[in-house]
DNA sequence: TTATATGATTTTGG
DNA sequence: CCAAAATCATATAA
């Protein structure tokens, strides 16, 4: 009892507080009728050792039971929840529905354009991502708890963190279409092995938070609209992982992106010296500048680049250098007198000197034979133009004896290959001579026959830089 | 700034 | 896959 009037003097106290209600207990204690103060002490008592009670699950659940079919529970239920709605939640509740988040929407367009999101876009991306599946490590933690949020998001930041880190050590300079895809289809699958995991955990918690809502709904003030609010309120909550997994994607694409294109885009030249060793084995065999593989290998050593820059190099080369032959063979006579002198120097090597010289040699030979003629047809495009000259060519030499006549001598390609006993034409991959003999006539099909014949076309200098004819390269946008 | 040189990529044909 | 040809995009010379 003593605990009871200790107890109603705080009440007192609480009083101004709460308004309306308590004046009534002040007038009871002013008119002390000695069964209502009992039963006020009776209940004041209940309330103050509620907290002792044990919680055994059968008391429990008898008490509630017994509340729970009180006749007043509905009314009692309702005007509570009313309330508690006017209180507190309504002040939730006037935020309305907010329109998707438009950042959301952004990242969530960014990955389906870049087929991480959105329906699978054919390709097995199984194997290479098995790895950081695993990596992924998921903890099927069936008892989520809140402080699992920030696991949760420091771990997918962790995965994210680690993929970044392997795309950084990559060897920057080796990036292939092959190796972009397979690390977009990586990226692909722990995003969605991640975003799977995160929707079953707000699943999983939505479903928890709301039986819980539930039972306690049986003893407690609660709304189903008051659930509803909180599942709306989780899934905010759980929205803003949902964004963080996001950007972290859209920031490793991003990143293994421009990776990717700067490795594509940007050029830097190669050194002088290796730019000089190429040039010397193109120009020292002209005739078929076709190095086999471990020649491109060597080289590759020597310059420092790697092999399919060499083989760029040549691919290059070679196409330049019959497009513009004249110009060419002006470079292909200084590296043939450089390599010449050191020729020269090796006594051993019988005509090496005289080889290399066979392209500017011949060049001349056939603006000789050319002569006066002029097959420019200036109204043609480039294309056609070097194809009616290849033609006229073949016309005008067949006049004055034809390829195969001896008076023709042979073409530079088959020259060289009476040194060098070579084989003609590009396809032939190994380099190794052929058991059978070519013959010189098979050498118009070398591979640069037409350009020869380009270059013989004209004096020479006037057909110089011609393929630049205005509009027909380069369209200039 | 423009024009050319040049390494790389794409397209095309076999 | 290889090579030619076409094309791109940048580096560098003018």
């Amino acid at each position: 009892m003593e605990d009871g009037q200790r107890m109603y003097s705080q009440q007192g106290g609480l009083t101004n507080m709460s308004g309306n209600v308590l004046p009534q207990y002040n007038m009871g204690q002013d008119e002390p009728s000695d069964q209502r103060k009992q039963e006020i002490g009776d209940i004041l008592q209940q309330i103050m050792t509620i907290t002792d009670q044990s919680l055994d699950e059968a008391q429990a659940r008898c008490r509630k039971h017994t509340l729970n079919c009180h006749r007043m529970k509905p009314a009692l239920f309702s005007v509570l929840c009313e309330i508690k709605e006017k209180t507190v939640l309504s002040i939730r509740n006037s935020q309305e529905e907010e329109p998707p988040d438009p950042q959301l929407m952004r990242l969530d367009n960014m990955l389906i354009a870049e087929g991480v999101a959105g329906p699978e876009k054919g390709g097995g991306s199984s194997a290479a991502a098995n790895a950081t599946a695993a990596a992924s490590g998921g903890q099927p933690d069936s008892a989520i708890e809140h402080s699992d949020y920030r696991a949760k998001l420091a771990q997918i930041r962790q995965i994210y963190h680690t993929e970044l880190e392997k795309y950084e050590q990559s060897d920057g300079s080796e990036i292939k279409n092959s190796d972009y895809e397979a690390k977009l289809a990586q990226i692909r699958q722990v995003y969605q092995t991640e975003y799977g995991k995160y929707e079953q955990a707000c699943n999983e918690f939505t479903t928890h938070v709301v039986n819980l809502l539930r039972e306690q709904s049986r003893t407690r003030p609660i709304a189903p609209k008051e659930i509803e609010r909180m599942v709306t309120i989780i899934r905010k909550k759980f929205a803003a992982i949902e964004m963080q997994l996001k950007q972290s994607t859209c920031e490793a694409v991003m990143i293994l992106r421009s990776r990717f294109l700067d490795a594509r885009r940007k050029r830097r030249n190669f050194s002088k010296q290796a730019t000089e060793l190429l040039n010397e084995y193109f120009y020292s065999h002209l005739s078929n500048p076709y190095p086999s593989e471990e020649a491109k290998e060597e080289l590759a050593r020597k310059c420092g680049i790697t092999v399919s820059q060499v083989s760029n190099w040549f691919g290059n080369k070679r196409i330049r250098y019959k497009k513009n032959i004249n110009k060419a063979q002006e470079e292909a006579n200084m590296y043939a007198a450089k390599t010449a002198a050191a020729a020269a120097a090796n006594v051993g090597s019988e005509g090496g000197a005289a080889g290399y010289n066979v392209g500017g040699g011949q060049a001349g030979m056939y603006m000789n034979l050319n002569g006066g003629d002029n097959y420019q047809s200036s109204d043609n495009s480039v294309g056609d133009n070097v194809q009616n000259q290849v033609n006229a060519l073949r016309h005008v030499i067949s006049q004055s004896g034809g390829y195969s006549s001896d008076s023709m001598h042979s073409t530079p390609a088959s020259m060289y290959e009476q040194h060098m006993n070579q084989q003609i034409t590009p396809h032939s991959r190994s380099q190794n001579g052929s058991p059978h003999d070519p013959k010189p006539e098979d050498s118009t099909d070398s591979w640069c026959a037409g350009a020869f014949m380009q270059g013989l076309d004209g004096d020479g200098d006037n057909y110089d830089g011609s393929s630049d004819e205005p509009g027909l390269k380069r369209p200039k946008i």
